[in-house]
DNA sequence: CGTACGTTTGATCTTTCTCAATAATGGTGG
DNA sequence: CCACCATTATTGAGAAAGATCAAACGTACG
């Protein structure tokens, strides 16, 4: 099959981004055992106190990382959107420290983590670019202690949907000025450390500002530039690449 | 001179704990170039913004990773203790997206970056090494956006005290069931993601509750047991090395 | 023995949470 | 295609956790 049908070329593209990987690297890339499944919401990718044994890349669809607290409350920790291998993060761990669960309906493509492990020992080249993926959520994760450690709600709330714009823009996967939001506003609001009641009034309060507008889930960035100000937003621990560059 | 001797020896043990180095490996790792320097309180050993060129070992004292937000509050996004590699985390990545500084007076052994990354590429068993020790810090950052987005005051306070205790602990640093708490309270505020007036009083809570005994900044666990119920704590996260293997 | 820094305390103000009820929505079975 | 149900979104009123402002107090160290 032509790697433009494999499911594990959004594998690639992802590990491209930041490392420089040769014919063979790819090919190694392209053949691994993988196979397809269809999940729906709330289908669990990686469970809390399980031991992982193989690594999930989504295709399509949205999923979210998240941990609890004794007494039940939520905390979303990361959001991963279409290409993102889910389970990276628990590559060389042997048990998962969170779970990662499906926000929406999505396919994903499941990889056996051992080929995974034996493909970054085989391959500095590829262990390299696994590594960096890993950075880049790394610093996704501090960025995220700093948003709910340090801003109020509503450069909170306003941070969060300008990462998921770029980053949605960064997969080609953001239709223009807008996106359909996939989550509700108690996610949401997991997911900034806060109310769903507060991210309610805090969202209409960016809307009444003119920052965003609003239809059901559909998000519009009416003001970009100022939003991102409120947001207190800068996308340098994205790390996104400088640049696409050619095979 | 003999590997006792070496202030690599720390990076060994630590890299160690979760993977097996063979003779040559850990010959590998020993030889690394660097240079030992003492170090003042303050003095910063990452600068968020700039291109990181070497990676600094804490040998002795005590840093934190910080984040600023646009209007200057600082969020605390992790504590380096004797022995973490301060700069795996932008091992390949090219623009530092955080600062490390000092907490406390203390010595560190820098060694230059690239010889870190030729030494990932040629040897799997390193790079696997250093691959798990980024992954338990990413996993503490996971740890620390629930800390901070779904704890209260107390829990909170007390959850960053367990877990320095633990971590002082693996490392063979702590002496009993006590440590003296390296920073301010200023600090430990900005850790947590409160005010400095509301750790203080915060402290003087979990005092007043015979959970710990203070005096200066000397931490003493009166009731270890209660205290861990408290800050809803669990080790899972550390992902501490089960048994020490021997060589 | 001062001075600067860190800690402690009080009083008041804000943000965010809680509890509770009402209104939309979307999906489903008939 | 329509009525029904379960979610999700919205709104209001009151409570609480934590922030802010300001001052006093200690303590280490030059």
């Amino acid at each position: 099959m032509p790697p433009e049908n494999n499911p594990l070329t959004l594998l690639l593209r992802k590990l491209r981004q930041h490392a420089r990987l040769d014919e063979a690297d790819q090919q190694a890339v392209s053949a691994l055992t993988h196979t397809v499944r269809k999940v729906e919401p709330g289908t669990y990718l990686v469970r809390e106190g399980q031991a992982p044994t193989n690594c999930a890349v989504l295709i399509s669809g949205f999923a979210y990382r998240h941990k609890l607290t004794g007494n039940g409350d939520r905390q979303i920790v990361s959001l991963q959107i279409p290409g993102d291998p889910t389970d990276l993060q628990s590559l060389y761990l042997d048990v998962a420290d969170h779970s990662v669960q499906m926000l929406t309906r999505g396919e994903i493509a499941n990889i056996p983590r051992s080929e995974l492990q034996a493909l970054s020992h085989a391959r500095p080249h590829v262990a390299r670019a696994m590594m960096v993926a890993i950075l880049v959520d790394a610093s996704i994760f501090r960025e995220w202690v700093l948003n709910v450690g340090r801003r109020d709600a509503r450069a909170r709330i306003a941070h969060v949907l300008c990462e998921f714009a770029v980053r949605l823009d960064g997969q080609k996967l953001a239709r223009g000025r807008a996106y359909e939001l996939p989550m509700t506003q108690e996610q949401l609001a997991d997911a900034v450390g806060l109310t769903s009641v507060h991210v309610n009034r805090t969202l209409k309060l960016l809307e009444a500002e003119g920052l965003i507008k609003r239809d059901r889930r559909n998000i519009q960035f009416a003001d970009w530039e100022r939003l991102q100000e409120v947001a207190d937003f800068n996308s340098r621990y994205l790390h996104l690449a400088p640049q696409q560059t050619g095979a």
